[in-house]
DNA sequence: TCAAAGTGAGTGTATACTCACTCACTTAAT
DNA sequence: ATTAAGTGAGTGAGTATACACTCACTTTGA
C-alpha cells in the first residue's frame, strides 16, 4: 500500500472553480449514501433533503436536475478511474519486466482493490446505471476497455515473451482476472455473509497468479 | 445437454390452477421484456399494457399490484433454482465418485449454465432485485446458500480425498468458481462487446479446472 | 448593504391503481 | 330451438398521490 490513495475527489475537483458549502457537501454525501443504498429511482429528492438536512429548495440550488446531481457524484471518479488504470504502467514501470507472475498481479490488483474500497457507494451507482442504460455503459466502457486492453496487452505480451504466463489470447486472460476481481467486489458491496476480507484478498491473488502460470492444462478444450 | 431443459414454466405452473388467457400471458411476456430492458421502476404499467396490446384495467384485473406482477414472474423461476442447483448431486451421483476435475467441472456447470441462458430475462430481473432490497437478497440466499453449499461440499470433500482437488476451504473454491460463472454470465447479459459465446463457454470449463488442479502455488499467501 | 445561500409552500405531471360498464359467451329454463 | 339470466375477462376514463422541480421570499455573512 504505498502508493497514494484517492480521497477527498470531492474536495479536490469542485473546489477548483468555486468553494462548496458545507450544505451542498452534506447534498452531495446524502445523495451517495441513500442512491447506494436504495437506488436512484428509489430515492426521492426530498429524501436527499431529509437527510442531508437542508430544504428541498437547496438540492436545486446547484445541481439543475437529480440526473445532474447523481453525474456531479459520479463525474470524479470516472475522471480518476482512468489514472488509477494506467497507473503502475506508466513507461519506466513498463520497460521495467516483472520477475514473477506474483508479482505482476500483486502490483496490478493492490491498487485497484484499494481504489474500490475507497469507493465502493460509487462504483455501486455506477454499476445500476451500467445495468440498464445502454447508452452510458457504452461511454464509459468505450472510454475505459482500449486504454486498459492496451496498458495490460503490453505487460501480458511481455511476460508472454518471458514465458512466464500462460499463452492464452490477451481478452480471455483479461477476463478470467477482472471475473474474480469483480466476484470479491460483488461480495463486499453486497455485504454477503460470511465474507472475510483479508483472507480473500490474498486468496484473490492466489487463485489469479494460479490462473496465469503457464503448465499442462492450458489447451482450451470444449465438449 | 442430455438433461431436460427448463421451458414454459409459467404454463406449468400456473394452468394447474387456472386458466392463463393469451392476454394475460402477452402482460407477464411485455412486462419480463420490460423489466429486462429498462428495469423495474423504469418500467409503467401504460409501458406495459401498451407493449401486451391491452387496457391498462386487464393488467390489474389479475394481478392487484406492480409489485405483485414482478412476483408473478420471479416466483416460478426461483421455484425452479433449487432443483437445478441440486441436480447431479441426487444420491447416486453422489456415491459416483467424479474420475477427473474436468469431468466434475463440466457436469456441473452444463446444466447451470443452459439454465442461465435460458432465462436471461429472469435472471436480470432477480439480480436488479437483490442489488437493492436486501430483505429479499437473504431471503433468496438463504433459501439456496446452504443448499449449494452442502451439495457442491460433499463433492468437494470426495474430491479432495482423492488428491483430485486443490487443498483450499469449500467456500473459497466455491467464490473463485462462482466468480468466473457470474463473470461470464454477466457479459452475455450486458452484451458487452467481443463476446463469443462458445469459445468463451470452453474457456470457462479449462479456467475452472486449472484453478482447481492440485499445485505448487496451492498455499494462500498475502502481501 | 448587498449578493449569495437557503427556504418551503406551491405547481404540474407522471403514474399506480380503481371502478362502473361492455360484451362475448355459457348455462338453464321453457 | 329460443330466449332469458348469468359470468367474468376486458376496458379506459377517472382518481389520488408522489414526485421532480420552481419561485418569491428570508437569512446570512462579508
Amino acid at each position: 500500500m504505498e502508493r497514494p490513495r484517492i480521497r477527498d475527489y470531492f474536495q479536490q475537483d469542485l473546489s477548483q472553480n468555486e468553494t462548496i458549502t458545507p450544505k451542498q457537501r452534506a447534498i452531495l454525501q446524502a445523495s451517495l449514501d441513500l442512491f447506494a443504498e436504495k437506488g436512484f429511482d428509489q430515492t426521492s429528492t426530498s429524501d436527499i433533503a431529509q437527510r442531508a438536512g437542508v430544504a428541498e429548495g437547496t438540492v436545486y440550488r446547484r445541481y439543475k436536475t437529480k440526473v445532474a446531481l447523481r453525474d456531479a457524484i459520479l463525474a470524479p471518479i470516472t475522471a480518476h478511474i482512468v489514472p488509477i488504470l494506467a497507473s503502475d504502467f506508466s513507461e519506466d514501470k513498463l520497460r521495467q519486466r516483472y520477475p514473477s507472475l506474483q508479482a505482476f498481479v500483486t502490483a496490478i490488483f493492490t491498487d485497484r482493490v484499494a481504489f474500490a474500497k475507497a469507493n465502493m457507494k460509487e462504483l455501486k451507482v455506477i454499476f445500476e446505471m451500467a445495468a440498464f442504460d445502454t447508452e452510458r455503459r457504452e461511454q464509459i466502457l468505450s472510454q475505459i476497455a482500449p486504454k486498459m486492453v492496451k496498458q495490460m496487452g503490453s505487460v501480458i505480451n511481455q511476460l508472454k515473451a518471458d514465458h512466464l504466463i500462460v499463452d492464452w489470447p490477451n481478452d480471455l486472460i483479461l477476463q478470467s482476472l477482472l471475473s474474480q476481481l469483480f466476484g470479491y467486489l460483488a461480495r463486499l458491496m453486497l455485504e454477503l455473509p460470511g465474507t472475510e476480507i483479508e483472507r480473500e484478498q490474498a486468496y484473490l491473488i492466489t487463485v489469479m497468479t494460479k490462473i496465469l502460470t503457464p503448465g499442462e492444462h492450458d489447451q482450451i478444450t470444449g465438449q
